[in-house]
This record gives C-alpha cells, sequence and structure tokens, in this order.
DNA sequence: TTGAAAGCGCTAACAT
DNA sequence: ATGTTAGCGCTTTCAA
C-alpha cells in the first residue's frame, strides 16, 4: 500500500480510500491510484485489515458432512446469502463428532468470523458463551444447542412431518407400520421417532423401531430381523434420506410400502417412485443465512425460532396398498 | 493476551510461547499461563498472527458448485487433507462465471491463504501470475488453467473414459451412438467429445452429436430429435453425471442402450441400472490436496500433472442389445 | 528460561 | 479533497 502510495504520488491514507470504496476522492486521483495499483500488482492484507477494523466479511459455517447433499445445499444456500452481503464463508464438516465441531468453531473464532451458522453434534455449547457474549451472532440450524444458549435456531418440523408419513400411510390401510431412524441422540431422529410414535398411537410396537448410524450391514439386519417377525410390517417410514437410500438397497425387491423422511435425486426415477416427507435445505440455508446477517447488522431482538414446514410427494411406494 | 500475561504474572512473550507451543517454557510456567487462559476465556486473534508472521493456515478451493454431489464429495476429499495438516479451508462456488472465479481467487489472496485449490471456470488465468510468483502455490482441478501458466494439474482420464464407453457399447452390437454433452467450451466436455469421436471413427455422425447445458427442455429436445431421425441412435453416451440423469428423465421409458459418464447415487437402483464411467472425485481431491501442500512445504520440482484412471462399471443399461 | 522493543499492513481519528 | 499519526494483537529479534 505504502508503494501503491509513492508509485500514485498520494498518501496512504488516499489507496486506502479507494481500496474500499469510501467518498470524498477526487477521480482523477482514485484512477491513478487504481493505475499504480493495477501496476504493481497490490491486493490488499485483509489479516491487516480485520486487526486494525475489527470487522471481517467472514462467516463461519459447521456443518456435519459436505459430501452429504442435504448439507451441500445447505452450504450453496448459505454461501448465496453470505456473498449477496459481500461476504467469505468458512465452512467444516464435523463428522458428527463434539470435538471436531468445536474445533471447528474455535478456529472460526480464532479468525475474527462476524457470525456462526452452526449445525451441531455436541450436546453443550456452553462453549460458545464468551464469543455470543463478545459480540459474535450465532444460528443453529437443524437442531437446536444444548441447554442454557439463547440464540436463534432454524428447524424443520420433525415431528409433524412423521406424522404426515404415518397418516399416509394408514390412509391406506397399513396398520404395521415399522420406523428406520438414525440414533435417537440426534435431534431430528428423535423428534420424527416422537412425531411417528405420536401419530400410530396404540398401533405403536417396539419391536417395529431400529434406529442406529445407517450403515449397510446394519440396515439390512434390522430390515431382515422385522420381516422375519410372525407379524412383519407391511409399511416402512425411513427417518432420512441416507436411511432410505440404505434401505431400499437392504430390501432389494422385498418392498413393503415405504415413505422416507427427505427427498433425494432420482427418487422420482425408481420403480416404484418413493414417497417422501420433503424438506428443503436451500431454504434452511437461505432462512439461517438472513437472520445472521440481520444479527450481525445490530438487531438485537429476541431470539427466533422459525420452524420450517415439510411436504409429502406421493410417487408410488407411499400409496401400495396393505 | 496482554490480560493473560499479566493474569499469569510473566511477560506478553511467554504467552505467546505457550499459544504456539513453543519450547523453553518452564512446564509450571506453561501450566499458569494455561490456567490464565482457559480464566480469561482467551482465545489467539488469528488476524494479528497471520499479519505479523505471514503465515496462514489456510487454503482456498474454487469449486463449479458445492450442490453438486461430484464438487461436495471432492471438497469434503480436500477438506479432510487439509485438516490432517492443521489447515482452515475456504471455498467459493464460481458457478461456472470466469468473473466470479477471479472474485473467488482475489478474496483468498487478500486473506493470504497459504495456496489455492481451482477448478477453472474461465480460459484466461493471467491474472494469478503475481501471486504464484509471490509463492502461493497452485492446483487447478479437473481442466487446465488458461495458457501460459505453468501449474500442478489434476485431470481426469476424460477422452480414455468416453473410448471406453464407445467400446463397451461397439461390443454390444451398436454402430449408431449418440454423444449427449456439455458445452464445448467446457474442457471436460471437449475432452470427452475428443475420445467418443475417436473411437467411432468412420461411424461417427454429426447428427448424433448434441452439446449444450443440460437444462431438462433442451435436453428432451435433443433427445427428441435424435429419436426422430430415420435411422435413430439405438445407444447413448452421457457425457456427465447431471446430463445422464436429465437424459434419463427426457427418455422416459424409451430407453436406448446407455451409458454415461461419471458414476452418482442410485445407479445401481434403476431399472436397468445405469452402466457408468465412474471417476473418483474424492481421489481427484486427494491428489490436489496433497500435491498442494507439498508446495507448500517447499518442493518447487517442475510442475506435475497425474491423469486419474477410470472405471467402466456394467449395470444393465450399457449392456442392452442395438 | 524469560523479557523488552520494534513493526507486520492497515484503518480510525483527527488534522489540514 | 487529502494527509498525519497512532495503534489493532501478535511474532520477531535481540538482550538478559
Amino acid at each position: 500500500m505504502k508503494d501503491v502510495a509513492s508509485a500514485a504520488g498520494v498518501a496512504l491514507k488516499t489507496v486506502s480510500r479507494v481500496v474500499n470504496g469510501e467518498p470524498g476522492v477526487h477521480p482523477g486521483t482514485a484512477e491513478r491510484v487504481r493505475e499504480a495499483i493495477e501496476l504493481l500488482g497490490y491486493s490488499r492484507n485483509e489479516s491487516a485489515s480485520v486487526l486494525r477494523s475489527g470487522r471481517t466479511a467472514t462467516v463461519g459455517l459447521v456443518i456435519e458432512d459436505v459430501a452429504d447433499p442435504f448439507y451441500a445445499v445447505l452450504s450453496r444456500a448459505v454461501e448465496d446469502v453470505t456473498t449477496g452481503y459481500g461476504c467469505m464463508l468458512l465452512s467444516g464438516s464435523s463428522s458428527e463428532d463434539p470435538v471436531r465441531e468445536r474445533e471447528l468453531v474455535g478456529a472460526f473464532c480464532a479468525r475474527r468470523v462476524g457470525g456462526l451458522i452452526v449445525v451441531p453434534a455436541g450436546a453443550d455449547h456452553s462453549y460458545l458463551r464468551p464469543e455470543l457474549e463478545a459480540g459474535t451472532p450465532a444460528v443453529f440450524v437443524d437442531r437446536p444447542p444444548g441447554p442454557g444458549l439463547d440464540v436463534d435456531t432454524v428447524l424443520t418440523d420433525n415431528a409433524g412431518g412423521a406424522g404426515l408419513a404415518v397418516r399416509h400411510l394408514l390412509g391406506h390401510g397399513h396398520t404395521r407400520i415399522a420406523f428406520l431412524g438414525d440414533e435417537p441422540s440426534i435431534f431430528t431422529a428423535a423428534r420424527r421417532l416422537h412425531g411417528f410414535r405420536a401419530a400410530l398411537g396404540h398401533l405403536f410396537d417396539e419391536r417395529l423401531v431400529a434406529m442406529r448410524t445407517p450403515t449397510p450391514a446394519g440396515v439390512r439386519a434390522d430390515v431382515d430381523r422385522m420381516l422375519a417377525l410372525d407379524a412383519p410390517p407391511t409399511a416402512l417410514f425411513t427417518g432420512n434420506g441416507r436411511l432410505t437410500v440404505t434401505a431400499l438397497r437392504a430390501l432389494a425387491g422385498r418392498l413393503p410400502a415405504l415413505v422416507g423422511f427427505d427427498d433425494f435425486e432420482l427418487a422420482d426415477l425408481l420403480v416404484p417412485g418413493v414417497t417422501v416427507v420433503a424438506q428443503d435445505p436451500a431454504q434452511m440455508g437461505r432462512v439461517a443465512a438472513e437472520l445472521l446477517f440481520r444479527r450481525m447488522h445490530g438487531d438485537t431482538g429476541p431470539s427466533e425460532h422459525p420452524l420450517l414446514p415439510v411436504r409429502l410427494i406421493p410417487r408410488g411406494s407411499g400409496e401400495l396398498p396393505a
């Protein structure tokens, strides 16, 4: 910057003004400065800028796994909003590991991000309190924070969606409906089980519930066990997109009626088409990012907790008769 | 840091030593410092550290679109390697826009990333030369840089893969094979067309080639046109994952034999299963990231250009008779 | 083993 | 419209 200033024959501060688009610079002077910048290949040192001004133009995003289409789409939506506000996105995958989640948040805070969007893996987020009090806003997405933390959340109507699926299957004559879900320690899995159970009422049967990390072998074992029961299920509700796909493979032709939570590409091209309760990960990302930017721009109102709706998309598998 | 120092009764520099794990600090002193850090909730200001030391512990990744499974998986692989080296990942989607690509690279350089991994959207990368000369290494992935830039690249054997697909279809008796590809200005699309043409030889027919951004309406129009020819194609080669899926929808039951470039989830569950020439985006990300870190660690050998192999996965659609 | 002082590149605050 | 000065929080260099 010093070099640019002397090349353009102006003071340091004038270069700073041009670089930051601040008003009060003669157009001719600005032009000379820009030429010098071009000539010298100057690029502003963001670290120095952040250090001095305290402003970052960067937000941090912690998700579970970018390679998961759900989070990939969510990431893209967050990125688009972020870009619209002239900011960059730092992001990382926690792989469902609370330690990694905390490391990522720590690394983001050390880089003085202006705000955080977090899909939490852990159940205790008290480590975030100092940052929140220091003025770094955070929005929790898909799952709420641990107890005692009053932050904005953007969640899906998990229980309602599960209820939708169950009522759809009941309406097609099913009374033996099984639930395949992720580990119950995961918030969304627990909420979906809750909605499933509530909608089934007295038809709920403990033996038709299996919850675990969806490995092919594990899901196959669960499916085999259930199909071998005296009164096997005639319908299946799968608690997330990965589970739906894993279950379809495990079923291998023995397909009972099936409704899955989460939409996925090609669900319409399978035979039969897969009926799903669809969330909108892009909307989730957009809503969370817009909320974060409102906070970053000084909105100090009470914390907000939008609940995003889901919709059932019938495609065939959920309309098979009992 | 100053507060921590006075709380622990030591000098600033000692705190710095502890924070950075530098040797030559009495264990007892270090412990006192750590307690003070814990007590005050201190977290190191990365911007100040970068400003002074010049080191960043951050790398930048420019891809086309995180929401695309191919790039999502590649991102994750890059992230994993990056994390292994104790670094963070800044990433952004160019949406196939050269201007955006350049903006992203500029933003990363302003943040003084230690290195860049770029899936280029543009055809001119001379803007990168100052950064490269300033010592920021770059690795180009999936597509090479514009002319005149001597950087490492990690590419897939696009032409070879297309040849593999064509020979597979020829082997099943097809002589009228159509090619649906992305815009020819995209490197991979051009290379795949090249391989397709070379493998077909005199059987190549201009009328059986359509290249464009794969919108549902556009692909449908192409497919309809080709199927209406006097001598319609009996087999189809689709030039990337998105195209394969879009074409499957457009075909809607009128499926000729089909081999697609790029594997995709559920390709095995469709009926018939979709035969593909599979790339390995995770390997691509890993190879590129490892190469970048070697450069960041001072390897100044001649630029490298690994060509990643592909493999044909027969699943049914590519084995349909002519 | 520990500390003091200088300065990284920039912007805020205050001149001119 | 432009310039001067101080200092952001850290690491480097050198000294004790």
